[in-house]
DNA sequence: TTTTATACAAACACGAATGTATGTAAATAG
DNA sequence: CTATTTACATACATTCGTGTTTGTATAAAA
């Protein structure tokens, strides 16, 4: 019909993935038909096979599309001369993250109770490369807190990174799928507070 | 064709609940037909239908076969006199669950990363009442740990159950999608002894 | 300006999964 | 010992999703 321009067909493109999820989120990645999605995105089948090779190209994208943003904003300043008070702040930027990015949070929900890791999925199952980085961003967090004397001894600075990398997973996987009105939503800045404060000296 | 008695019918049941684990941990619960379950338990279709009402029975049945067992073997000893320790022994019996118990490692893998919480299986996603029960445990547990002064001050027994409870989800979540020889496996029992220590007078 | 590649829509062909219905031999009830 | 129910296997009908192919109006390239 109607061709369109190079940027109405980046902006069809960018309809099929906000649909997307919107679909995978309410039914699921594996239950999810590419029908479904394109009725959801106003447009056909062969406007989704055009932009994404199949479902999982397409799932990637959505990823991609969420998760660049959150790599953004969680950092930990190394010149900083308080680390655990950046260890601190750190986390409750994720937790802001959650708050007022709706994509990244409805991603992270898919991605953690509306997907099947089998086949092409399995790889990321576990610890993503991102993940692992994050783990050392803490491990290097901690040790400088430890140099300045922050951390309350005796202090391990990799074990203390693991037992928040855990603590986070937790955090993150709680506060996802609870309603705004429980505890682990309206007490998470409680939660992070109270954790690190643990550390401390 | 011959017909079973009621013990061989029952054998059968079990049969095809352990078909489906295994099916279900390899494909995902999403995208196992009834067909492969059936295949891998030596039966047909008919077989399953006859036992299940649909994948959705089965999978439920499959849960409780493994979930139960695990209730019986965490628990808090409330008349003991060192409620920090029994709070330490019980995550580190989660740890050995996890170790031997292959049909509950297996179903929590499944839980974890092989199943869509969509539909009729979205009531599961979040807290099921197992767990905020165990949170409720860890609370009186830490309670009775501050009334004998064996935490460091100054403590919130119910914040620092949530500390706990997060970090075990975190915890079991990356024991269970770790291999073996990582970390997350062979430094568990450290883990959680470190986790605990953080909390000591 | 002509040509070509683009951005889709529409139609097609195929397999796969589901639920049900039917068949049946043997266990069990009476 | 007969009748009935059980514990499946087998066959059937239907729906649904996928990948591909074809068509086409137009934007962009030459």
């Amino acid at each position: 019909m109607v061709r369109k321009t190079k940027e109405e067909a980046e902006a069809t493109r960018l309809q099929i993935i906000e649909a997307a999820r919107r679909v995978f989120l309410e039914c699921g990645v594996g239950s999810t038909s590419l029908e479904k999605i394109a009725a959801a995105a106003g447009v056909t089948r062969g406007a989704v096979y055009w932009h994404f090779k199949n479902k999982t190209d397409l799932f990637f994208a959505m990823r991609e599309d969420a998760v660049l943003p959150f790599l953004d904003r969680v950092v930990f300043d190394a010149e900083a001369n308080d680390p655990l008070g950046g260890v601190e702040h750190a986390l409750q930027e994720i937790i802001r993250i959650l708050v007022d990015q709706a994509q990244t949070r409805e991603t992270f929900e898919i991605l953690a109770f509306k997907c099947e890791y089998v086949g092409e999925f399995s790889s990321m199952k576990g610890c993503t490369a991102g993940q692992m980085d994050f783990l050392g961003m803490l491990t290097d967090a901690y040790r400088r807190a430890a140099a300045k004397g922050q951390l309350r001894l005796p202090a391990d600075p990799e074990m203390l990174a693991y037992d928040t990398f855990l603590f986070v997973g937790g955090l993150i996987k709680h506060w996802i799928s609870s309603t705004p009105d429980e505890r682990f939503r309206t007490d998470a800045e409680r939660f992070i507070t109270q954790h690190v404060a643990l550390r401390r000296a």
